[in-house]
RNA sequence: GCCCGGAUAGCUCAGUCGGUAGAGCAGAGGAUUGAAAAUCCUCGUGUCGGCGGUUCGAUUCCGUCUCCGGGCA
């Protein structure tokens, strides 16, 4: 685990090479089909020594979900260990390693007609009044949910309308989920964090040079995508469409890319910071991979 | 060389009819249960360009110097 431009691909690849395992993308944005130099994806070289599973398994226009990750991840965790290997887990999309180890409540998958729905009332009465009424139906979720946090006050108002039930009964019914695995969590990024703005700064301008405009310039061009997709909603792409799409020039969107991607990191870093049990290691350091392997090892034995 | 306009937070700028100042962006910290690379919350002391003067008190008024725009030669 690691914030965007650590080094956790680099790593991983090192690690699959060295030891009986296989790669499992932990990534909300990796898994889009044609988002390939925006995402950091790596390159086709690399997969070809290093696979990665959960990379381009859907369209930009469809929508993945943490569930649906917990799912495909427990799958593939059987069948990688039934071959004998190791399931090596790498990526920065935290809550789904959470969801993977934590469990999800038993709740309906989002409903694109309901949110459609749930938006235009949004539109026409405003947020505030949706979250007055969520704290009627769901004090307990409507205290805990931010009045001004959208996307939860519609998910709330979601389950409640797909079920009859409120978020918070759901929740009293989960059960503890334990993931039948030893977990070893690694974290690997720079102790300094003027370093990792750096590597980012840097990162950008190499997916720049590697015709990322062009990229986004095609998924713009199909004509069936759009903003609000959780694919167009990426950091980078998003700026790099509304670029395109001449709300700023190309100085801002550098400098826009650029921000949101470091933001990306700091909030990754929010997860890692109090996760339990995680084994950090600076991935500055030249021994980095050495030093893993050296845990690991310890494991096994 | 002369005239005009600037100089205030990392950046862009507001403001103080004289009582030592605040927005946006950046940045930092936090939350996170089927959109999570999403969504949301909290956090603002900085020789108010330098030096002098007036004043009980100057970032604010005056003088001067430096730098940056623009204009005239």
């Amino acid at each position: 685990m690691g914030p965007t431009a650590a080094g956790k691909t680099d790593l991983a690849v090192e690690l699959v090479q060295q030891r009986a395992c296989e790669i499992i993308s932990v990534d909300s944005a990796l898994i889009y089909q044609g988002m390939d130099i925006g995402s950091a994806k790596p390159d086709a070289a690399t997969l070809a020594v290093a696979p990665h599973h959960l990379i381009n398994i859907c369209d930009p226009l469809e929508a993945y979900s943490v569930a649906r990750f917990r799912t495909d991840a427990l799958a593939l965790m059987a069948q990688i260990t039934a071959r004998g290997k190791v399931p090596l887990l790498v990526g920065g999309t935290m809550m789904y390693y959470k969801a993977l180890m934590d469990g999800l409540a038993q709740l309906p998958e989002s409903d694109p007609a309901i949110r459609a729905q749930l938006e235009q009332e949004i539109e026409e009465h405003g947020l505030e009044s949706m979250h007055v009424r969520l704290c009627d139906i769901d004090p307990l979720a409507g205290a805990r949910i931010n009045a001004a946090d959208t996307q939860r006050v519609t998910r709330a108002m979601e389950v409640f309308l797909l079920t009859g039930e409120t978020l918070t009964t759901h929740w009293s019914r989960q059960e503890q989920q334990r993931l039948p695995y030893q977990v070893t969590s690694v974290g690997v990024w720079p102790a300094d964090r003027a370093v990792l703005h750096q590597r980012i700064e840097q990162r950008y301008e190499i997916m720049l040079q590697q015709g990322f405009k062009h990229e986004v310039a095609s998924l713009m061009a199909r004509g069936d995508l759009h903003l609000d997709l959780p694919s167009m909603r990426c950091v980078g792409y998003r700026q790099m469409w509304q670029h395109l799409a001449g709300e700023y020039d190309d100085a801002t969107m550098q400098f826009k890319g650029i921000v949101a991607t470091r933001q990306l990191a700091k909030r990754q870093l929010t997860w890692l910071r109090s996760w339990p049990k995680l084994q950090v290691f600076d991935s500055v350091d030249a021994k980095l991979t050495f030093n893993v392997l050296q845990l690991l090892d310890r494991i096994e034995h």
